[in-house]
RNA sequence: GGCCUCAUCGUCUAACGGUUAGGACACCAGGUUCUCAUCCUGGCAAUCGGGGUUCGAUUCCCCGUGAGGUCACCA
């Protein structure tokens, strides 16, 4: 059995949105399932689109994710080097072996006069074939022109390890060009020569590749190369369900998942699940659970559409089954900025009580604000709540009153403040809804907080009179 | 337009001829001494249409319909 090698071959014109990163992390399962080697590879033969940085965010963006490569640009390996723009001395060869066996030629059309054929073709609504145009006697190349594939059009039937059987006819197989006249290898033909020659034994991609891979199958016969395992993809679509994820329609980069404070693991496993799934009724898969039990014959044939709220709630019961020390490091960047005086003790207890509330990190600052500086007093809080808009200056003061004799007395614990709130009930005779709301707005000024004794307990006596002290004020 | 692929709740999906078509997200209602959240309980909600094959079709076949992809010196 020949090792299991498989490749992510990004071009660097750009960031990775959630659908690119998904075929990586496939590729990336099944070399590490099979204890095989996983290879990233630049695929930069168009240096128009390069765009600047790229290479380094995309290298950030599996570094991030988890997705360790064995072989790539920046670490080398036995295949380097892993940028298509450093290998075209190898696409020149293998260009050289098609000419001499008459299964390449220049050619002699311009660019215009291509487009006019195209468009021909177009207009007689007909697919454009560039062999219906095949000179006769094509002048031998020396580099300026494009290198054109001579094909052999047939039909093709073969076996897709996630399509199963495919069948197509000759007229999809066409005379492509091979390499570029500015000397660059086209991605047709460069990828097939880099997979060879690196040895890759699956070869997983997206859907969009479906229709030239009869090109490739007629390729690998004329270079003579084993073809490896093909493996096709459905497509991630976007939230309306009925368009390819895209960047062009603000497909967010998976590091600004990251960015947000998306857990790496929570990301994965949502991902993965995007047209994968184990046949069971599982939800949550950690990473070595997904590298146990994926496989190509699960992959889905149909796309997929991506749901931000269900990735919200997967991240956040990854933060929920998060021991709290670990959070608190993962959290350490994501705290609002008045918090810088406060000891690590303080923001653990605070966190204690938002973690299960935290969908994101990015929430943070917004669940946590009061914890850390007195925010004004908010009389809207009180004029528009749907008990106490019903009381009178004079009732919410009165409550008050005795709320802030009680807490005066009260030594803080947990306990004690409890005790303390259950007899103030009883005393005033007011529901929780009223008193505990009450007591809640004046010591937090927020619309939401947690439970009313644990964010007394950690807000402390003092923070927590001067507060009670302020609504006062506020109620005068 | 040609060719290719696909089709189960709004969304992610399970059921590889026999189930009251299951789970999850979202949503709604109730419970957990207040809000938000967690957790628990309940609810809403799907096999695109039409023909076959079969004792029986979500499942197999055909035809429609719909969706996506592709037809570049982009990948």
């Amino acid at each position: 059995m020949k090792p299991v090698r498989t490749r992510f071959a990004p071009s660097p014109t750009g960031y990775l949105h959630v659908g690119g990163i998904r075929t990586a992390l496939f590729a990336w399962l099944l070399a590490r399932q099979n204890k095989g080697a996983f290879i990233l590879r630049f695929e930069d033969t168009d240096k128009k689109r390069e765009v600047e940085g790229a290479r380094e965010h995309l290298i950030d963006s599996l570094h991030q994710l988890g997705l360790d490569y064995d072989e790539g640009p920046d670490i080398g390996g036995p295949f380097a080097p892993y940028t298509q723009s450093e290998r075209l001395d190898s696409y020149q060869k293998w260009a050289q072996k098609l000419i001499e066996s008459g299964r390449a030629y220049a050619d002699p059309y311009t660019p215009e006069e291509v487009q006019g054929f195209r468009e021909a073709a177009q207009k007689a609504h007909k697919p454009f074939l560039y062999r219906n145009h095949r000179p006769e006697n094509p002048p031998a190349w020396d580099g300026t022109k494009p290198l054109r594939f001579k094909s052999d059009p047939k039909a093709y039937d073969w076996e897709d390890a996630v399509m199963g059987q495919l069948h197509t006819g000759p007229e999809v197989v066409d005379d492509f060009v091979l390499i570029k006249s500015d000397g660059y290898p086209t991605y047709n033909f460069a990828h097939i020569i880099d997979d060879a020659e690196m040895e890759i034994s699956h070869v997983l991609r997206g859907q969009e590749f479906l229709s030239s891979t009869p090109n490739y199958l007629n390729l690998y016969e004329a270079l003579e190369v084993e073809r490896p395992v093909l493996a096709t993809m459905p497509h991630v679509m976007g939230p309306e369900g009925n368009k390819k994820l895209s960047k062009r329609d603000g497909a967010k980069d998976v590091l600004d998942y990251i960015r947000d404070g998306y857990l790496p693991d929570a990301l994965v496993n949502f991902i993965a699940s995007l047209g994968w799934n184990d046949g069971t009724e599982q939800e949550i898969f950690s990473r070595d659970e997904l590298i146990a039990k994926f496989s190509l014959e699960h992959v889905h044939t149909s796309g997929a559409s991506f749901d931000e709220r269900r990735l919200e709630w997967m991240n956040g019961s990854y933060i929920r089954a998060l021991p709290l020390d670990d959070l608190l490091n993962k959290v350490a960047d994501y705290w609002p900025e008045e918090v810088s005086d406060y000891p690590a003790e303080y923001k653990k207890q605070v966190l204690g009580l938002v973690q299960e509330r935290l969908k994101y990190f990015s929430e943070l600052p917004e669940l946590t604000r009061f914890f850390f500086i007195d925010l004004p007093v908010n009389p809207e809080l009180i004029s528009s709540h749907k008990h106490l808009k019903k009381l009178s200056i004079d009732e919410l003061r009165d409550l008050l009153q005795q709320a802030q004799a009680s807490l005066e007395a009260s030594d803080f614990s947990l306990q004690d403040l409890t005790d303390r709130l259950n007899n103030l009930l009883e005393k005033t005779g007011q529901k929780p809804a009223v008193l505990f709301s009450l007591i809640r707005i004046a010591t937090t000024q927020s619309p939401a907080s947690p439970g009313l004794a644990d964010s007394l307990a950690v807000l402390g006596k003092e923070t927590s009179l001067r507060r009670v002290k302020a609504q006062l004020n506020q109620l005068n």
